[in-house]
RNA sequence: GCCGCCUUAGCUCAGUUGGUUAGAGCGCUAGAUUGUGGCUCUAGAGGUCCUCAGUUCGAACCUGAGAGGUGGUACCA
């Protein structure tokens, strides 16, 4: 007795399909996102999906469990290969492998598929799209400063005008100066700071003065262990946070009140009143572009400037609940990366827009009406004896520039109908043995027909009116089919 | 990773204190309609009741473990 094995038609978690009004909204993001990348001179560079783990290793969050939240396997000659988890890595590894051959600084963008093995959430997923623009080669903070405008000027391509969504501003060495000034002492407590202060968004206040002093018990009743900073030294690091104003400048000299002193702290300021003035002659204002004291991201990497562009967009999911879909972008300056393959140190500086998250934002927030993909004009098959005629007819429809098919499945002429309608195709060609006997074609415009159907309540009526549906002269299939399509684009 | 909730047809979901052939709506396929997508009516196909183990004469239903999903939380290059 055998029994065939059959697996389940299933996709592994953390993956999705997608169909083409899906791939439609992501290939404009790209689309408009690259045009302005070309425009400020990056260059486009692919690389493979595929690195030695080793050139991505280094930086995982964790480096006591190397391969942890990228998809590695081991090659034939037993070497360690993995899934690219951003494109930043493979572009340090690059750099390295070509530095004494490319331009510099070097400007390049790229864009694809990216993969993390970690556990998937509402919009988070095992493989998503990146959009990427790096420099590498100029320390100068006028670097960071177009990175900054590129993203704002992304954001308004895509659809996200200002008031929509903005890009918000901050900077490691500030950040390094205030936990000096405060006394941080080990680097767990660093980056239990750190991580304390990303979270102002999300907890307000109060709940960043709870982490940064013993911790934060949740509404779920789940215990965050705090910073244990004293009383004073967690009112300073608050009164940092507050100290975004109502422009770049009155920001930036409110925290110098507050942070000011500190080598690193004022070497951070001087590098912000830099991004600060380039922002403003490329003409991106507050508004677009803010320093924000809260914005950390990635505890290990950023050396410098940090931002992330985050949606102001009311959004809400398919149950009408709100959602936040906060940041859609970032990155910062990390002068250490490339340096890990020649010794030598190397600034850079990029980021990337999250092209699937951007795409389910816009969605979510109504901008991208998931319309729908038209199908092609549909020859309809009548008689099996005529099929050379069908695929003629199909072929002077796509020489005049028409997607056209001829229907090849075995179901009959209902069916057909249902078929094309289904593709939401404009028109259908019907070439049966009346009109091929009287030379002429007929032409059925869908759409009107869905329209007229509306009114039709009976089913005699429809059938004889047959709405939306003409035959005409042979030698006027095309023109006839175009006037449909045109009307529907 | 941790905590809660959920898992029955393609989809949304019913389901008897544990008792024979597990249901509905929508969708799908087809017929009524010799050459027409809608409407209406009719018929048909489609199910390892998430998996495994246990309790029981008997489990979709009770117990345990696991998987998947979902909502928080942690992490996020």
């Amino acid at each position: 007795m055998t029994e065939t094995f059959r697996p389940d038609a299933r996709t592994p978690r953390g993956f999705i399909d997608k169909r083409a009004a899906d791939l439609r909204a992501e290939r404009r993001i790209i689309e408009a996102v690259s045009a302005v990348y070309e425009r400020y001179g990056f260059e486009r560079l692919d690389t493979g999906a595929f690195e030695y783990a080793d050139a991505l290793g280094k930086f995982l969050p964790d480096s006591d469990r190397p391969n942890e939240g990228v998809f590695a396997l081991q090659d034939d000659d037993e070497q360690w290969m993995a899934l690219r988890y951003d494109l930043t890595a493979p572009l340090a590894r690059f750099s390295a492998q070509f530095w004494e051959t490319l331009p510099k600084p070097f400007r390049r963008y790229a864009f694809g598929p990216v993969w993390r093995n970690e556990k998937p959430g509402p919009g988070r997923f095992r493989e998503f799209i990146q959009c990427d623009a790096d420099t590498v080669g100029s320390s100068r903070p006028e670097a960071d400063a177009e990175m900054i405008a590129m993203m704002a000027e992304g954001l308004e391509a895509v659809g996200l005008p200002q008031g929509q969504a903005v890009v918000k501003i901050n900077n490691r060495k500030l950040l390094n100066g205030l936990l000096t000034t405060v006394g941080v002492q080990s680097e767990p407590q660093r980056l239990a700071v750190l991580r304390a202060v990303d979270k102002l968004d999300r907890l307000g206040a109060d709940g960043v003065r709870y982490l940064l002093g013993e911790g934060r018990k949740d509404e779920s009743g789940a215990f965050t262990p705090g910073a244990k900073l004293n009383a004073g030294a967690a009112e300073r690091v608050l009164a940092f946070l507050g100290a975004g104003r109502e422009d770049r400048g009155a920001t930036l000299s409110n925290l110098a009140d507050v942070i000011g002193g500190s080598v690193e702290g004022d070497e951070g300021l001087a590098d912000l009143a830099k991004i600060d003035a380039a922002l403003t002659r490329m003409g991106v204002d507050h508004d677009r572009a803010a320093f924000d004291p809260s914005i950390v991201r990635g505890l290990e990497y950023y050396t410098g400037a940090v931002f992330e562009a985050e949606l102001l967009l009311e959004t809400r999911d398919e149950h009408g609940h709100a959602v936040r879909f906060g940041s859609v972008g970032g990155g910062g300056r990390y002068d250490d990366l490339v340096a890990r393959f020649t010794g030598e140190r190397q600034p850079a500086t990029g980021f990337s827009f999250g092209v699937s998250r951007l795409a389910a934002a816009l969605r979510a927030a109504g901008r991208e009406a998931a319309s729908d993909v038209r199908g092609p004009v549909v020859v309809i098959v009548f008689d099996p004896q005529a099929m050379g005629e069908y695929f003629a007819v199909a072929a002077e429809l796509r020489a005049a520039g028409i997607a056209a098919e001829v229907y090849l499945g075995g179901s009959g002429m209902k069916a057909q109908m249902k078929y094309a309608d289904r593709r939401l195709s404009p028109a259908a060609v019907i070439l049966g043995g009346d009109e091929i006997a009287a030379g002429t074609v007929t032409i059925k415009d869908l759409d009107l027909g869905r329209a007229l159907a509306a009114g039709i309540t009976d089913n005699r009526q429809w059938r004889e009116d047959r709405p939306g549906q003409a035959t005409v002269p042979r030698a006027e299939l095309v023109a006839s089919v175009r006037r449909i399509v045109d009307a529907v684009s």
